[in-house]
DNA sequence: CGCTACATTGACAGCGTTCAAGGTAAGTGG
DNA sequence: CCACTTACCTTGAACGCTGTCAATGTAGCG
């Protein structure tokens, strides 16, 4: 049983996520979960805003509540690669390197729980299962990493964008084949794939042409020929 | 002191290792050295053989002594991406995941020193300093994938050969700027740059041309103009 | 209405892939 | 020692995808 204060409009962490990557939580007694959320400090922030910045001290750990995030990295030169979205359930600030290697943008208002790294860290020392969701957590977020590497060593274009509307069905809250709504622009879309703007409009196009897919909005989409997106999302 | 039974033709695992992955052994007593080095096996294999195949039991962490790997992926379609290379010093098959989701291939004779996984990690509870050191090569390790996807985003074909060098130059122990050993194939290079091998030989060629890298050999490199060279590798 | 930000489309150039031919080096067996 | 094989690498030519530059379209907002 819950002892710590809880606003009445928000419910218990462990109840409010969906995403799979949901996994601090699990295997915890209710003891556990209520010594995790006497950590969790809730914060807000609307679009545009950057919950932290590329080089700035690693010092928490955040989990999204409500609304989507890009992971960004920008370079010497002013290039820009979005290494990730994020949604609800997801997790950042994952790291054990004492400074932030990359920022992380607030595409829509956000909700997010904020641990203290060290205070986290030291509470996985005394909970075992803690310790090995952290690990767990760490272990997804580095797949999914090493997916959109092979996605931008090996694919085309039009490739790319079928293994986003993928993660988006696969990952994102709420999104059907024939509903996903698109978060971020165009732009952030090419970033992630390793693109420029125009190509993506291009090839959003010729997607459309072929029959693939359709927009009943222009960031609503829905995936008409789901086996044939899959199939050229394969990893 | 050492009590347990090493070779005489092999050093401890913490003097042999000079590259500065080499990080299990960070910070430790002798005692604690000597514990590690315990549960350590040490094997061989011939270049072309694997060290694991992609999707199998992910059972054993291991440290390269000597030789050179390199870490792939196949996808449905036969497609390769090359993740890395990794060398004297460097871990591989850090994960949490159960299955290995990637292959070893070993490019030269290689030595490693392998550690079963559950016994590394139930070791690690009882030495603080090993866990710190486990989560700090994973975190490495995550970093030099963060580095490789902006590459595959951003960079042109010259330029991605010129970050491989760079990294070459920094992390193949013995490499100098007037003399890099490369020892694996351009198709290695290609599927690790996403890049065909007609593309690599013929970026190899352009960059001669300019005079940034002249080669002694077909497989020894040497950068003629490294300043220009690390510029064009940055990251 | 006009402003602004974002998205689409067109024309064109260039980079990288593809297909094909030729070259190089190491190893094998007569 | 030399022809032959094999694996790897280089080079050429043509094509096509993607990037670049520029213009146009669209939606939201004051």
């Amino acid at each position: 049983m819950s002892t710590i204060y809880i606003p009445k409009h928000i419910r218990p962490m462990h109840e409010s996520l969906t995403n799979s990557d949901c996994a601090l939580f699990h295997d915890m007694t209710n003891v556990e979960r209520d010594s995790l959320e006497g950590i969790a400090d809730q914060t807000k922030c609307n679009a545009g805003d950057y919950l932290f910045r590329q080089n700035a001290p690693s010092d928490n750990v955040y989990n999204v509540i409500t609304g989507t995030v890009a992971i960004e990295r920008v370079s010497n030169n002013g290039r820009r690669q979005v290494l990730g979205f994020l949604f609800p359930g997801d997790y950042l600030g994952v790291t054990n390197a004492p400074h932030y290697d990359c920022a992380v943008r607030s595409l829509t208002k956000t909700e997010v729980y904020k641990f203290n790294r060290k205070r986290l860290y030291s509470l996985a020392d005394e909970l075992p299962h803690l310790k090995t969701n952290i690990a767990e957590v760490s272990s997804r977020i580095f797949c999914r990493i090493l997916d959109q590497l092979y996605i931008l060593g090996q694919k085309k274009a039009h490739e790319r964008l079928c293994f986003l509307f993928i993660q988006l069905l696969e990952r994102l809250p709420g999104a059907r084949p024939d509903r996903i709504e698109l978060y971020m622009t165009r732009q952030d879309m090419a970033d992630y794939l390793g693109l420029t703007i125009e190509t993506v409009s291009r090839s959003l196009a010729k997607l459309k042409a072929d029959g693939l897919i359709a927009f009943t909005q222009l960031n609503v989409l829905q995936i008409v020929d789901l086996p044939k997106v899959s199939e050229m999302a394969d990893i």
